[in-house]
DNA sequence: GGGCGGCTCCATCAATGGATGGAGAGAGAT
DNA sequence: ATCTCTCTCCATCCATTGATGGAGCCGCCC
């Protein structure tokens, strides 16, 4: 190993930045681009066809986010191998994204001499997590699990809603509402639902898309 | 006009995007990218070297912002044009970068030729902005601007802190605190803490890496 | 089956937050 | 100058929120 082409598939929606990337990789000796997606969706008839050693992806995709695509691709290829790379969005994507399977995490902005380094690397078996990252995720580690109902709670939160609001969305009593929002709290380590809620954005528990949206 | 070359500055810390950029725009006929920058400092340094027809620019950057980067060289050269380039931040970054300046508007994602279109607009004297960004301005007219002391006590707010703890920090009385609240509850279009706290952050008016670090 | 732990639920009480009305100080306009 | 507008400030009253203690339920281990 080590002596054939590394075949790579690059899944990017933005367009000048998978550009980039193609053109750079591209021109490195024992690399070679072998397909590219711009959405989610694409990104699993491309790797299907041309069965890549390498997938490089984004988690922000179009369609069908890149946690869900590893995940599905993992399913068919369990061999598959994932980098993932994107700007920071919160340490509950980065540690979803490792769960399903993914060998690496890259921030955009690194070098290219790091990318590279980084395709070789994961090629040959190893795994690569920059520093900065892996101090968050060990952050993590300390922190409780939300219950699918507090989760639930939180939501409401960030979206504004009263207690009287989510009790009568999630059809249980006021009291109880309150009982769930005094556990989450501990378990995210604030002390009143402002908090909450800002500290959900930020470790990207709730999306902050989902805030402009009313809910369908 | 329009037969000379066009001199463009590229101002982007992404490495990556940046590479990309160059490599796109270097092959267009009649334009050249006769300087690059991956921080605010160095994009003015470079500018006063290269006096470039186009900057071409992103809003976070290290060291030093976009917008007061645009500022700054639109007092020493007001003929300079810009035109941002960047993901979406909230909707107070475009407002400010308008203000300061810049005559264009792009999200990355849009492809080669939408950019390299807008460059010879703005290079011809237009402005462009699209269509999705437009309506967002428009929505932001119809609301008030916060005054400085509104302001002050909703960073507050979205950093967690409590009524009677940002009394004490910016040395006025809990009530009155009150007052600047149910003011800026009203600016914001909201009708408590929660839902300011996350309206400052998804429309940038507070940026979400505050968050992160404790106060200085 | 009995016991145990986690999740969900509820009621009561103290603390915090938001609505309302109103006063003084300064900037700009007439 | 004085009028008016805006910003800043404050106090009182009612609504919402958060703390605390405790009950039923389900799945799991022994």
């Amino acid at each position: 190993m080590g002596q054939e082409t590394i075949r790579v598939l690059v899944v990017e929606d933005h367009h000048v930045v998978r550009q980039g990337l193609v053109a750079l990789l591209n021109v490195v000796e024992g690399i070679e681009v072998v397909g590219e997606a711009a959405d989610g969706v694409e990104a699993i008839t491309q790797f299907r066809k041309h069965q890549p050693n390498i997938t490089l992806i984004d988690l922000r995709l179009p369609r069908m986010g890149g946690v869900d695509v590893i995940q599905r691709l993992r399913m068919e290829s369990p061999n598959a191998r994932f980098i993932v790379l994107t700007t920071y969005d919160g340490d509950e994507d980065i540690y979803r994204a490792l769960q399903a399977g993914a060998r690496a995490y890259l921030l955009k902005g690194m070098t290219s001499d790091e990318l590279i380094a980084t395709i070789r690397a994961v090629h040959a078996g190893k795994s690569h997590i920059p520093p900065a990252i892996a101090q968050r995720l060990a952050e993590r580690m300390g922190t409780e699990e939300l219950t699918p109902r507090e989760f639930d709670v939180l939501e409401q939160i960030v979206h504004g809603k009263s207690n009287k609001e989510i009790a009568t969305e999630l059809d249980i009593s006021e009291a109880t509402v309150k009982t769930h929002i005094n556990s989450l709290l501990g378990k995210l380590g604030v002390t009143d639902r402002t908090q909450a809620a800002t500290a959900a954005i930020q470790r990207g528990i709730v999306p902050l898309e989902s805030l402009r949206k009313p809910k369908p």
